[in-house]
DNA sequence: GTTCTTATGGCACTCACTGCCACATTTTGG
DNA sequence: CCAAAATGTGGCAGTGAGTGCCATAAGAAC
């Protein structure tokens, strides 16, 4: 790695953190991307070559955390069953939930607070889930997700999503992991009512 | 209902069809507000009062059509199983797909192709959801919802997510009453793996 | 018909974001 | 170690979304 690339990483890092910090003071809207550039020492122009737009700032964060978790997935053996698989998936959220407390609640925060930073994240979010189905299809041996991928994909993020948002509600104190094990075990034992075909319940 | 209302309304609606004929015709980035508050004979800053932001030109429409299967969900009485009312949710949204066919497909479309589209769409979802998560919670008798009464809810939705998306995949082709009840079978015969708590299968 | 209310639209403005270009810094190759 | 090529930086000017303000016009109320 030549020195130009750790420079930009440094700098890709100072204007994340500058961005946090500024946002987390004076709220996502009261912050001017010209501030932010300011207070990194770095010209506007500068700033988004590396960051596409204002919302970026924050959403990188989750996003690499997710692909890393999607990529647990994908490093999964072909042979462990797809529940299994799926579990490690889930942990791997756990994981980064846990070592990144505040910084995870904050986000949450500044995302319930700002129209188009929840947006945004709504939509990583769904790709997000776009890309386990593929996963999830591909272990299953189709080229491209069907209904039953797609369900199993969703149903994965759905549990991960019911329960990050019990856990924030907690105010970080809740465990994660029994979070996610009680909505699986709801799940599993059909505690949850689905809605039966042709309107029998 | 005065004159002035019904004035709005039309204008409400010229503005809303222009839009959408302008953003197929040219596609939603290439389609600037002024171009649309010209071909309905309106001011651009009038254009703004009836529609808060350029995407939600195109998102009334669902949200419109969201709130309405969401209102036929309160409407059940409380003695229905939550499972039926559930199912009185999807039935609605069925409706008013099979009913709107080719504008779904429309939106559909341009959502893909648009990523501030995209995050819109997912935030109005997400925010539907999260409507619905509060009725099953306030029909189970809690005043704001829990895990289960969330889990409920974002199983409803990705019931009719995934159906929806094969559904678009098909080009519309396919019945959109087969894919819910197939993916609601696939829940309910635990077809769809789900993961086990404490990492077992 | 006069007055009160409210919709309209023009103007000026902020801010996110982009293309272009000159400049600086790092890398490469001799 | 130095010249040349490659690449990151930042200023400037410009587009387009969205907002506050205010004068004006049209509908509603009496």
């Amino acid at each position: 790695m030549g020195l130009r690339e750790i420079k930009m990483e440094r700098t890709r890092h100072l204007i994340a953190d500058k961005a946090f910090e500024l946002f987390t003071e004076h709220g996502f809207d009261r912050t001017t991307v010209e501030q932010i550039a300011a207070a990194a020492e770095v010209g506007p122009r500068t700033l988004y070559r590396y960051f596409p737009t204002k919302e970026s700032l924050i959403i990188s964060f989750v996003e690499t955390h997710l692909s890393a978790a999607v990529q647990r997935l994908r490093e999964q053996p072909d042979d462990v069953p797809l529940s299994e698989a799926l579990y490690a998936l889930i942990d791997s959220v756990i994981a980064t939930i846990v070592s990144n407390e505040a910084r995870v609640l904050a986000v949450y925060d500044m995302s319930t607070c700002t129209p188009s930073v929840n947006a945004q994240f709504s939509g990583i979010w769904d790709r997000w889930c776009d890309e386990i189905s593929d996963e999830v299809a591909r272990r299953g041996g189709s080229r491209s997700p069907d209904l039953t991928a797609r369900l199993a994909a969703s149903t994965a993020c759905a549990v991960i999503d019911v329960s990050v948002r019990e856990w924030v509600e907690s105010g970080g104190k809740a465990s994660m992991r029994t979070l996610t094990d009680r909505a699986l075990e709801l799940l599993r034992t059909g505690e949850v009512p689905f809605p039966a075909p042709a309107g029998r319940a």
